[in-house]
RNA sequence: CGGGAUGUAGCUCAGCUUGGUAGAGCGCUCGGUUUGGGUCCGAGAGGCCGCAGGUUCAAAUCCUGUCGUCCCGACCA
């Protein structure tokens, strides 16, 4: 990745949109798999269309860039570059759907979005990012409620088991729910500072949307009715999360299933070695063969430059194939999620082996790395049982802040001033009869903590 | 939008206080050497010192303005 020559954005160079390939097979199956099909919409939304839905828009107003002129003149109409694409993908709707035979319609896109923020942060707030929204819309509220966590699921098992970051599942409150939107769920990940991230949601919308655009079904029972709509997104945050939780001092840390190289093959030879470089094409050969995202560095760099190189980007494993190995019949395997010279870093595989071995160890690593993960999200994840420690540990961003909260929109606000941390998001039922942070009656359990 | 920094080689930066021939490290090119944890030696290429104005015999350096970027805050799917 790199800066762009535009503030606020970033470029993704081979490699990291090599990453981002990853994210999106691994998201393309599971929306596939659950009867979704992709669909691409425009990036500009006439201004008429966007103010249709009042809470929307005035969330999203702050935010919107504008095209103000076409072809050296001004337009008559403002277009919105979108920011989402609600408003144009209802609008569309309203003309698919006539009878519930036309329901549910499952459609994901795949875009990229602007959003207008003041403060920009590489990869985890840029102002054009990469995304996918799925917009459904469903002839019951409870089809509608089940599809939204039907993704939530999807979401949260792409980011444990693919981007092996633990989450958070849970309602977002009120304040922090998606404009226009009647339940906001997200997954919420902790980052090593102790700050947490959302990285994908799932909005149920009742039937607001639908009002608002006109997205009307004859109903079996013969009655005229709105459809109830859903929308769901994860962007490219995502991988700046995975970044960030398993990075260590030696750059990045991929976990298996993302990388856009599994394996790199690094060969050590003196001089013009035919016979090692020869062997290192035929492993080559052979791991691509077997399903391996595999590359052979055969740059004129030394040995050791190169290992820092990948080890730097993260490469879950690597090969290193010399003519000691090749005498003995063997590869030196390095795993990247063991410290360097840690036990286990280095082992000798014999060469037959090899594809065997290093399936198995692939899976090893994506684990580890997601238990590890996973054993920090725990040990910073803390129940306060009054204010004073509540306050207290909000402050010193310790993590995730646990505690059973009255769901009340003026505590969080009190909260927020005391300490700038918020809710992240909260699941039912509550743990204990009051509210820690201001002692009326507790509604829900809550995760508290500071957010990027 | 408020506060603070900063802009000099592809990158990271020094030089500015006290005006006088444009610098370093890394990277890049070439030759040699080396290759199991960022080899070493030598030779080279590369800059309108963000932009505009001013002061001066003379400006990267001083003054004014302007634009961009980054950081902190407010705001924010």
């Amino acid at each position: 990745m790199s800066l762009a020559p535009v503030r606020g954005c970033v470029v993704l160079r081979p490699y990291g949109y090599g990453l981002w390939e990853r994210l999106v097979a691994e998201l393309d199956a599971r929306f596939k798999a659950t009867g979704h099909e992709n669909a691409y919409f425009p990036l500009l939304i006439p201004e008429s269309l966007l103010v249709r839905e009042q809470q929307h828009v005035e969330g999203f107003a702050p935010e919107v860039a504008w095209v103000t002129q076409g072809g050296g003149e001004p337009l008559a109409e403002r277009l919105a570059i979108r920011p989402t694409s609600e408003v144009t993908i209802m609008t569309m709707y309203a003309k698919w759907v006539q009878s519930y035979r036309d329901l549910p319609l499952l459609i994901n896109q795949w875009a990229n979005v602007v959003r207008w923020e003041k403060r920009t942060r590489p990869f985890l707030r840029t102002l054009e990012f990469l995304w996918q929204e799925g917009h459904t819309a469903h002839a019951s509220a409870t089809e509608a409620a089940e599809e939204v966590q039907r993704m939530l699921g999807v979401y949260a098992d792409v980011a444990e088991n693919v981007a092996a970051v633990p989450v958070y599942a849970g309602e977002k409150s009120e304040s922090e729910r998606f404009a226009g939107a009647l339940h906001t769920f997200s997954i919420e990940a902790l980052m090593p500072d102790g700050r947490a991230l959302q990285a994908g949601t799932s909005h149920e919308f009742g039937q607001n949307f639908a009002r608002a655009y006109g997205i009307e079904f004859s109903a079996e029972d013969q009655t005229l009715q709105h459809a109830w709509t859903t929308s769901w997104g994860m962007s490219w945050r995502m991988l700046g999360g995975m970044m960030m939780v398993h990075g260590d001092d030696r750059g990045l840390r991929i976990p298996p299933k993302l990388a856009p190289v599994e394996v790199v093959i690094v060969p050590i030879h003196k001089g013009e070695s035919g016979e090692v470089r020869a062997a290192a094409r035929e492993l080559q050969q052979r791991l691509a063969g077997a399903g391996f995202r595999v590359r052979l560095d055969e740059r004129e760099q030394s040995p050791g430059w190169k290992f820092n190189e990948w080890e730097m980007r993260g490469v879950p494993v690597r090969i290193e194939l010399g003519a000691r190995d090749l005498a003995a019949g063997a590869v030196t395997v390095v795993r990247r999620d063991r410290a360097f010279k840690e036990e286990g870093q280095k082992t000798t595989v014999p060469l037959e082996d090899t594809p065997l071995r290093l399936r198995a160890l692939l899976d090893e690593i994506q684990r580890s790395l997601f238990a590890q993960a996973k054993a920090f999200l725990e040990s910073h994840t803390i129940a306060a049982r009054d204010r004073e420690t509540f306050v207290r540990l909000l402050r010193e961003r310790a993590g995730m802040i646990e505690i059973p909260w009255c769901e009340l929109a003026a505590c969080e606000a009190a909260v927020k001033e005391a300490t700038s941390a918020t809710t992240r998001n909260v699941r039912r039922p509550a743990r204990g009869p009051t509210c820690v942070a201001c002692g009326e009656p507790a509604k829900a359990q809550a995760y508290f903590a500071q957010s990027y």
